[in-house]
DNA sequence: TTTAACAGTCCGTTTGGTCGGTTAGTGTAC
DNA sequence: GTACACTAACCGACCAAACGGACTGTTAAA
């Protein structure tokens, strides 16, 4: 058939169940959980979850890393190409991060939960090479440094306090538009 | 004798001590130490932080409700009271969160650390309060609600930056003049 | 002498990780 | 096409270490 049937076992379909829900649980419930509960929450046994991942250590960074490949893809999905002026990146990057996307949610609060206060140096290389991959995404968008950086970590500030329940949908709503506007001229 | 001499046994000191030890092992190792190694590094034993601290749970608050109140005393500290023109308050913030102190940057960091992501309703109805004591600050400073915003979840943003080795002191001065000129007309 | 600020020890629980066993998938020979 | 052999996905029981917290002892302060 065509129709790929459910198998009892399949390496992939597990490996992607326990990463997403690792990384849900994460986000929910900080970085203390034990792999007994990530391993419940995705349907399989701790030793079911030590087979893909053979260590705490192995599974976080695999979750590090799908997140911080999750944040490229979301905001790239969200720029626009029709816009020849500058800004146009970091408009995709507010519209990203201040979305209502639940998926981009996560996987920011995983990014900044391990890169800020996780576990150091767990994924030291990669770390360093994604920051300077920002930058330089951010340096070639034509916006003066400054109002490129107080967007840039403003849209963070908001995508960190959309965890929190004290940042109300209007409020997003508002500090998104004006985010926005600071992208276009006049700058001074 | 009116210098306070150097006793052996000292509450007030020891407890002080604890707290300002948990606090920067906490920011520095997440949230996840262990009582042992917070009573080691404040120079007690695990014992002796079980009297003045009778649980985790008691101990994680203290630090959390000690980091807000400083949080406070820093912003108010930088605000200069001879601006006498909107966002005076906004001003004091971004001095106080995007400034060198490594004393703030504690306090903002187990701040975030036990708002967003630490133990779930550890201080539910405190943090309410603050939370809405800082949205009634921002509100009586005069500033458009979607400026006064972008520019405070900015300096936030640069305030959990500041935990990693990716801001540069460049960019961290650049980035707070910005700020600083946001909060000034024209505000369109 | 009394109080309380500690130190030191112990215990039940939980955790990350290991290990041997079980069974579903897959290639191969007939 | 089916029987057989082999690989690996997955389970369940287990262990040593670490943890939070309770408890008892000791000694500086009042």
């Amino acid at each position: 058939m065509s129709t790929p049937e459910r198998r009892t076992r399949d390496k992939e379909r597990t490996r992607r169940a326990i990463l997403d829900t690792a990384e849900r649980v994460f986000t929910e419930r900080g970085a203390q959980v034990s792999l007994g509960d990530i391993a419940a929450a995705a349907g399989v046994t701790k030793g079911g979850l030590m087979h893909h991942f053979p260590s705490r250590e192995a599974l976080v960074q695999a979750v590090y890393r799908n997140s911080a490949h999750r944040m490229w893809d979301e905001v790239r999905a969200h720029i626009d190409l029709s816009e020849n002026r500058p800004g146009k990146f970091t408009r995709g990057y507010v519209r990203a991060l201040t979305g209502d996307s639940e998926y981009l949610v996560g996987a920011f609060s995983v990014t900044g939960l391990f890169a800020v206060l996780g576990p150091p140096a767990q994924d030291e290389e990669f770390s360093r090479r994604d920051a300077r991959a920002w930058d330089e995404a951010f340096a070639a968008d034509g916006l003066p440094e400054g109002r490129a950086l107080a967007i840039r970590y403003a849209a963070e500030g908001l995508a960190t306090a959309l965890s929190t329940p004290y940042l109300t949908p209007e409020q997003l709503t508002v500090a998104r538009a004006e985010l926005l506007t600071l992208t276009e001229p006049p700058w001074t």
